[in-house]
DNA sequence: CACAATACAATGCACTCGCATTGTAAAAAG
DNA sequence: CTTTTTACAATGCGAGTGCATTGTATTGTG
């Protein structure tokens, strides 16, 4: 048969052009010919690996999730669930470029959400992953009395992760800086582990 | 002079119908013909009230700041500072349609905001207000031994912004039930006043 | 070598967009 | 009544959109 492509390293060389493009202009800015522009293809061959626009999106939000995800699971090499939960964390909120960048695009998808059912689905499948995460921290920092046996887990995980995600859009759009949402972090992970980092 | 027509009422309507438009479709589905429709005016009009599309924007959310401003201010008929920093923050959880509808509107505007910088300086604009309004009936209740003295009135109001921000967008997405939301809310506000609600 | 399937590239099409222009009706001012 | 200013309505235009179609070069398979 024809010529021997790898269809993923195209399809994910197509989508991270779509992200800058995203990145750099919003997700409105996002059309077949300035992707195509970005990633310094023919605009026919990003049709090639892609039926539709929506498809493609799907695509690239679906690698940016795994990526993302995988980064996580790397982090996990830490000494106490105190520094484990902070590391990951820290990996979600807008300190350096590569995170602004990446939470520049989550929230261009996640507006989008909003009206595209398929692109939510998308999104909640993500949460209980993270929230999960924290919480099975949290069970565990119980076992070693670093966090109070009071409190209920699934609840500081989710409250936890609301905090974070809400710490997001005003460091954003640069209400906060990241030195101040470190500090906000670390202030209330010095309430539920006041006894993690000794 | 010519016909008599207050420029202001003309302008909200189209600015509500605006919202109408970014609640059902998005922002992206926003454009002059639309919102000429939706308002049952023509598109002629439109253009007659706002020189561009990005005036129109503005104003628009101005106009939404400023109604949700009020709401808030109205809602200080409380008896605790507890109760009222609880009114103060469910009124911005998407809990009924009403106010469904109007995280919708300002996470579309949120996420535009990040390649729209004028956007950007009116959503920032609005958060000292709140963050400072947390902080104050934070400082007021630990005059009252509601909230323990050892807690960062500055910090807790920052955090509990966050906290509710992070709220918004999961609920939005379906991924917490209005009575969860609350739940969790109500969590927080037990730790942060042990002694608010006896 | 012949054939067929694949990988693009190029172009066309119907549609929508923001905005500018033009025309018209109405009413306040002189 | 005349004039002038305002309030719209209607239309046109160039640019950009997603997608379909067509053409062509390449390469593995029989």
């Amino acid at each position: 048969m024809p010529k021997k492509v790898d269809h993923e390293v195209r399809r994910r060389h197509i989508a991270e052009a779509l992200h800058r493009v995203i990145d750099r202009d919003g997700l409105d800015a996002v059309s077949l010919r300035e992707v195509a522009a970005e990633a310094g293809v023919s605009m026919g061959m990003v049709q090639h690996y892609f039926a539709t626009k929506d498809e493609m999106l799907m695509f690239a939000l679906e690698h940016l999730n795994a990526r993302v995800g995988l980064r996580i699971a790397t982090a996990r090499n830490r000494d106490s669930p105190r520094e484990l939960v902070r590391a990951a964390v820290l990996e979600l909120l807008p300190l350096d470029d590569e995170r602004r960048t990446e939470a520049r695009i989550a929230l261009a998808y996640l507006a989008r959400s909003v009206v595209a059912v398929d692109l939510a689905d998308l999104l909640r499948a993500a949460l209980p992953h993270v929230i999960g995460f924290y919480a099975e921290q949290i069970r565990i920092a119980q076992g070693d009395g670093q966090v109070p046996a009071n409190l209920d887990p699934e609840r500081e995980a989710t409250i936890l992760f609301a905090l974070v995600q809400g710490l997001v859009n005003p460091a954003l759009i640069g209400h906060y800086t990241p030195e101040a949402v470190v500090a906000a972090v670390d202030y209330h992970l010095d309430r539920l582990f006041p006894r993690g980092n000794p």
